[in-house]
DNA sequence: CTTGACCCTGTAGTTGCTACAGGCCCCATA
DNA sequence: TATGGGGCCTGTAGCAACTACAGGGTCAAG
């Protein structure tokens, strides 16, 4: 009876020591203990373990998934909670698309005047060497 | 004579505390200290300081930059090493961009449902928890 | 001569884990 | 019944790349 950490682990693709950090945190609770002191899961804690790491896998930082949680234990509470939570995240992400793609397109550039010569008249180390007088 | 540790911040838009991190980590030279132990830099430290800092905003992790300081530092070499670590730092924020791409358009598709009624009929914390049985 | 801005060292915190070390526990097999 | 191997336990330290103190020393202006 009960799952065990490991049993858990493979269910959600969650290493055991990750697992005891979310529960170092506060994330998880603190579940009962079998009588050779082995944590003993239950569903319900295989079901939030699931609601963190699908949070996780959509890129919601640690501090974000704990707003969800709370907000997803208490059932009246309006739902604009998590609409702010998520449209937060995805400006976030937008931001970080928009500073990649600025980057790629220097690097690139950088790589197209890459001469295949010297480091001397390398490019890219020009580029990122000091200015010239 | 000399710049101070603050001048060299200012300069180049880096924090004191990371400058010295930077020398502890000996991506800096140690520099030469005055009679009441401040350090003393040159126009180099500021130059190579100046790389590093936009090595960085251009992505490159430490490791990198430290190989591409020592490549630079070495004019005859030919130019292909810093096309390599060019090439496949583009390449991961490629795999960045298109890993950000898919959240984004999960996210955007989850606030698309949501209907601004409560937690109990949310449809982004239905998609974050267990499967319906 | 004092004030305030700067500098010094050393250590601990951040985020989200991951990896030990050194030791229990449990089950199956011989 | 002994034993071997897996899995579990706690606690600590490490990763990137900084950042933030605490508790002091130094320097230039007024």
């Amino acid at each position: 009876m009960g799952l065990t950490i490991g049993d858990l682990g493979k269910a959600t693709s969650t290493k055991v020591e990750t697992i005891r950090y979310y529960e170092r945190i506060g994330l998880l609770p603190k579940p009962v203990r079998t009588a050779g002191n082995y944590r003993a899961y239950s569903e319900a804690d295989l079901d939030r373990l699931s609601f963190i790491r699908r949070a996780r896998d959509l890129g919601f930082p640690l501090e974000q998934v704990r707003e969800l949680l709370s907000l997803s234990d208490d059932k009246s509470q309006p739902c604009a909670a998590v609409d702010r939570i998520t449209s937060a995240h995805l400006r976030d992400i937008d931001r970080k698309i928009g500073d990649l793609l600025a980057l790629r397109s220097e690097l690139s550039r950088m790589l197209t005047t890459c001469r295949q010569g010297t480091i001397a008249d390398c490019r890219i180390i020009e580029t990122l060497g000091p200015a010239l007088p």
